[in-house]
DNA sequence: CTACTCCATACTGTATACAATGTTCAGCGT
DNA sequence: ACGCTGAACATTGTATACAGTATGGAGTAG
């Protein structure tokens, strides 16, 4: 297909695996579903071997869950998932954040304020995905500034396992939009006051927050395990 | 080479990955490397194929950094990298710590006194590759009894990361490896006592010490960055 | 009717061939 | 002498062919 061929010109696995994520992500892919390399291959116009590289991305990234010479499949969503991802989550968001804080990027800080104003602009307008663009804009300008590649690594392992619990349940409850948008709110103020301590702390009861929140939403949704 | 296919005969890329992570941890491939996709396969009698996927798990846990089109190279060791690294163990070990504690699996954690034993053994023979094996075992029990899938996968791509340094300090300063038994045998003992809070608080207290304490040599014998 | 065996099939795993790109160094011009 | 250009080379990226294994269903025995 030489609309896909277009889209993966760059770097064919790191672009299907974002295709795939997306997919994943959104729920257009659903848990479990069977995924075959030369299906995922013909879809896409390419050849296994690129196919073979990405999923091992996605691997790595929690999304998909692999089984030596039994195949790969879309990995299901968990209760016991959920709260393992909102476990790790805590930790190291405010870790990020903390950091972020004391970073000395102007520039960089500078665009927490735009971001803030799309997600809260998309929240009015009650545009989920738009929401979830701008949310995950702002986690990239966190990570950015904090500068720790280590700690990038590992959070961008958890953030898309954490979306596809928060796309679930924002689809279905738009109202639990609002605590985040608040939240982020509060965070990205202490960070650009250079706040460590505060944005660390804002941080972990942001997420502990949500977790809470739609953990009950989730638990009727979804599976324990 | 017939020797190699034997040993890699299960699933080809994991057990070259862990191969390459054994030479890059002990420092018998020294950081900066190159490593090409050909030599490597030549090495191990095997095709370009499971090798690239091999090399692609090393990315995923930090032990080997990958430009497009470029090529491959051993992670090189800096003290930001060393920082980045301990700043993320000391609250995910201590998570894992904590879950550890609140585990029931008393048969797992009967291992424990074992581990110990063989770490305090090593030590005194000064032995730093036993010591390490024990360490590493000792990791993997702790990790299999917090039951968190998600924090094993964020662990294990730190622990190769961190295990580098350690063992390039043990190596160099054997007496540092006393401070880690005597903390492990803290640990263990909260474990032990289904003492989460505690296992939490030692973990982070010993993890920190050993960063402390291992810093300034390490300072003066790798890079800044 | 059930359970077990065996075979066909589909898929993953590995090897190899081919394409494309980055690198290096000789040769030329300034 | 120095810098630039370009072509040969080395190496990665992709496609395809082949090998080996897990799965499912037909067929048969109990």
């Amino acid at each position: 297909m030489d609309v896909a061929r277009t889209r993966l010109s760059l770097v064919i696995p790191e672009e299907l695996a974002r295709l795939l994520q997306e997919e994943i992500i959104s729920g257009r892919l659903a848990p479990t579903t069977r995924l075959t390399e030369e299906e995922v291959a013909q879809t896409y116009g390419v050849s296994r071997s690129p196919v073979r590289e990405a999923l091992r991305l996605l691997e790595r990234d929690g999304l998909v869950l692999k089984a030596p010479r039994r195949g790969i499949w879309v990995a299901p969503m968990t209760l016991k998932d959920f709260d393992e991802v909102y476990a790790c989550r805590i930790p190291l968001e405010a870790l990020a954040a903390a950091e972020a804080a004391a970073a000395t990027d102007v520039a960089l800080k500078d665009e927490l304020p735009a971001i803030l104003a799309a997600m809260r602009a998309a929240h009015g307008d009650g545009d989920v995905q738009r929401f979830f663009d701008a949310d995950v804009r702002g986690s990239t300008v966190i990570y950015r500034l904090c500068g720790n590649i280590t700690l990038r690594r590992l959070l961008a392992g958890l953030e898309k396992q954490a979306l596809r619990y928060r796309y679930f349940i924002y689809a279905r409850a738009p109202g639990a939009v609002r605590l985040s948008v608040e939240g982020t709110a509060t965070i990205y103020a202490a960070i650009l006051a250079g706040d460590a301590p505060r944005a660390k702390a804002e941080t972990e009861a942001l997420i502990g927050a949500i977790w809470r929140d739609i953990r009950p939403a989730m638990a009727a949704e979804i599976p324990a395990e």
